[in-house]
DNA sequence: CGGCTATATAACCAAGGAGGTATTTTCGAG
DNA sequence: CTCGAAAATACCTCCTTGGTTATATAGCCG
């Protein structure tokens, strides 16, 4: 699964993962906190689903949406690449994280 | 400086960053590995630039670019939200960055 | 100065995508 | 079995943007 950066690049759908983050959330509740027509808001999490960001629980006509955050563990990954840049300790901070590691696995 | 998303987005650009990852470089330089005419280059490099992602130092007609991380260190702060949704040791994580702050400010 | 090199800007084009309205599908309630 | 609610899909339009070629700008060197 490819990093979603043209995913995240969209403003309302960014909108949408801060609000599954609070807890999942229907359809017609996402329109409302948007402000976009309902088809709008199918059509954004269409895309977050297609992309792994969100998973959908049904019950009855509801679809319950919620954060599936794998995708963005792989964009912390890649972030890792440049974070020496302007995390000065970050070698320390790595050498724990491996002592973190072994201490519980 | 709002987190570049779009910027990174493209997958030029991010090519263009993972190349100035590891040193500066020309325009020239740029043109030729991506394989883009060098219009096309210097319009990417003046997205980057805008973004903050990168700045460039005159050397008399060259231009050497360099990465600027700062935008992406707020990507990391934005990704931190979500980070204990997959990170399980992320608490004590917290903890000791926290300590390794008193141990070495 | 005149020409050469490196880069930036301008103008244009084609494709993609975000938004809307209209319609369809699905399911529960009565 | 019909009605209504919830969500998805279809279809269209407009705007943005990544790519191109052509041209302008800037600075070195002979």
């Amino acid at each position: 699964m490819p990093i979603p950066f043209d995913v995240l690049a969209e403003p309302q759908r960014r909108r949408i993962l801060d609000l599954l983050l609070e807890r999942p959330r229907l359809v017609g509740e996402l329109t409302a906190e948007l402000g976009l027509s309902q088809p709008g808001t199918s059509k954004h999490l269409r895309v977050l689903r297609e992309a792994g960001l969100v998973r959908v629980r049904q019950d009855a006509q509801r679809r319950w949406y919620e954060l599936r955050p794998e995708p963005l563990a792989e964009l912390d990954a890649w972030l890792a690449h440049y974070r020496h840049l302007w995390s000065a300790s970050f070698d320390r901070l790595e050498r724990h994280l491996d002592q973190l590691k072994d201490d519980a696995p």
